[in-house]
DNA sequence: TCCTAAAATACAAACGTTTCAATTATTGCT
DNA sequence: AGCAATAATTGAAACGTTTGTATTTTAGGA
């Protein structure tokens, strides 16, 4: 059997399509008993709206479009992002609505903005979601030129208010750092995602604070940039291995690059709680497992990734983008003491 | 400017929007020199098909579902599968393309044939693609019997052919347990997926044979299975320590659930290497940084996500299911000798 | 009862595409 | 030249919606 249209309803109800279409989006013009009739025969034989119809009549698209970058594929390394969560998120609350999730995978920025182009030019969505927010995004600001819908993950350094969502990066950093050297500490190493990326920056600004408002001098040596993968906090702690002044504490920006960390720790002898100690930020809880468990702050992922859903819909629909801003305060928890014990 | 349409072009070439259309798909009942004219045009005002209308018209969707089981949201555990490089894949081979990913995150399997069962009613997707397949799985009988394109990652036992990609479980699982017994060890412990699972029934069908090859009787409570996360690993260690046969070898399906096993060890004191030792399968390049590193089998998982993609077109463009199939042979990584020594 | 205003509905066009049937242009042959 | 056969193109309808305008129905006075 062919599927039920609006053309369906109105034979059977005896009314013309216009009507059917004004009764099943609540027009205030049609009687309220034939609203009901309606619904109860749309209900009856299961009818669904056709999106294409509907996009085509329109012009709307009704989806949204998720610009990520995604690890640079064949590189076999984990970036400990939880990609799946932040969909996860995003299409739960997206749920129930009338939109849809489309995913642009891209793998550098540049690609990125070219995808961006496309979807504006083309109006392939109504609105998008970016990540890996840069200070100076050209992203950002073509998408507020074009007066495009959007909501990005990070933050950056715009005047012209848009809708964001973040965790608390330089707040988070400084906190840990200082957490560190009231704990003892004072050689530090922060490791942190590729320089030009805004919450590197925000990351590096908080543990500079923080060694400064302890009257501490900051190594250059001992901020890290890169990508976040296991393989890169290792080469760090390798890195630094001879240096005059030995780190006691690494500070990383995420789980993998964490784990690489405690990797470099096992081979090359350094024992952990004697000689140096590991603490990682935007937890997803798999850190709770390593060997050992190490210190972290808890990304609550779940929350960030729906309101990026939830903050595009309104936005499509015209809320806003000042009253459309979310910054998350992650939650320290402590699995060592974190002190050098001898 | 309004976007360019096929109308745009035939006024500019002076045709009807008929001729335009059947020139730009390379229709044969036009002239060679028409068609380069239109392509030309098309060209030069960056015209792009829009694929509502084509939609509305073809009734076709020129969209992929991708229905996932994905972890159960709020549940916080790592369950390391990299649905990223899945997705990635899958849209890599789609590129170029006409045809879209369209994302269905379900948490269950009763959740995942309901939206199949959508999908198809409501033809929402050309093709569908689906995981966690079972050895009786009613979803495959159902687009089976409704003759509705798919593919799935990982295998069932229906006799029609149908197509699917999956890694070749029983024998990567039978040759694990196999080395490990040659190694000396005799109380091996199968770590795997929910019982219901189809690899799961490989996985511990290889583990038996392999055993039973060897002449070693099997232990009923040395074949864990539940959810692959670092807490079900570390859980499963936990509940054998009191066994009056100590195990001295587990193979983890995965690399997440390897790693509560190793946390499990740190916790109990148990000394990687001297009381026992830790292999993983389905290795995505992540326990290479575990403390310590452990031996796994690789999973190609690039390649195997590519045919998935891949796969699943040629499937709607018409090619019958059994020229579909691809098995791939996970490759051992031996990152220790797997001995105990004393 | 009739008229007017308001309420409810119907009609028709439009969105961009494909495709069937109909028409026109071209070619080859006698 | 003329004719048939074929090649190339056009015209129009259709897919499922929404929406502006026209039309009909209803209700409320006088």
């Amino acid at each position: 059997m062919a599927r039920a249209t609006i053309k369906t309803i109105a034979q059977k109800a005896e009314l013309s399509v216009g009507t059917v279409s004004r009764a099943l989006k609540d027009c205030s013009s049609v009687k309220d008993k034939t609203k009901q009739r309606v619904r109860q025969i749309a209900e009856e034989i299961g009818y669904v709206r056709n999106l294409d119809g509907l996009r085509l009549r329109t012009g709307r698209t009704y989806s949204v479009a998720v610009v990520m970058t995604t690890p640079t594929t064949g590189s076999h390394e984990w970036e400990g992002v939880e990609y799946t969560n932040i969909l996860n998120g995003i299409m739960g609350s997206l749920r129930g609505t009338m939109y849809r999730a489309a995913i642009y995978p891209v793998d550098d920025f540049d690609s990125s903005f070219q995808e961006i182009r496309n979807i504006v030019e083309q109006r392939l969505a109504d609105g998008i979601i970016i990540s890996g927010t840069r200070p100076d995004d050209a992203r950002i600001s073509y998408m507020l030129e074009k007066d495009f819908p959007f909501v990005t993950y990070g933050m950056s350094e715009h005047f012209t208010p848009y809708s964001y969502v973040d965790a608390n990066s330089q707040e988070m950093s400084q906190k840990a750092t200082t957490r560190l050297i009231q704990l003892g500490h004072t050689n530090i190493v922060s490791i942190n995602p590729p320089d030009e990326l805004m919450y590197s920056k925000q990351r590096q600004r908080g543990y500079i604070r923080a060694l400064q408002d302890a009257g501490i001098e900051v190594q250059a040596e001992f901020i890290a940039t890169g990508p976040l993968t296991p393989e890169f906090g290792k080469a760090t702690v390798k890195a630094l291995y001879n240096n005059d002044k030995k780190p006691t504490a690494y500070i990383c920006a995420n789980e993998a690059s964490a784990l690489g960390v405690l990797s470099a720790f096992y081979e090359l002898g350094i024992k952990f709680g004697k000689d140096a100690i590991v603490n990682a930020t935007d937890d997803i809880n798999v850190s709770a497992y390593f060997t050992p468990p190490i210190t972290t702050y808890f990304l609550p992922i779940e929350e960030t990734s729906k309101a990026l859903g939830e903050f595009i819909i309104r936005r499509i629909e015209g809320e806003p983008a000042q009253d459309l801003q979310r910054m998350v305060m992650p939650q320290l928890i402590e699995r060592q003491d974190d002190r050098l014990k001898p």
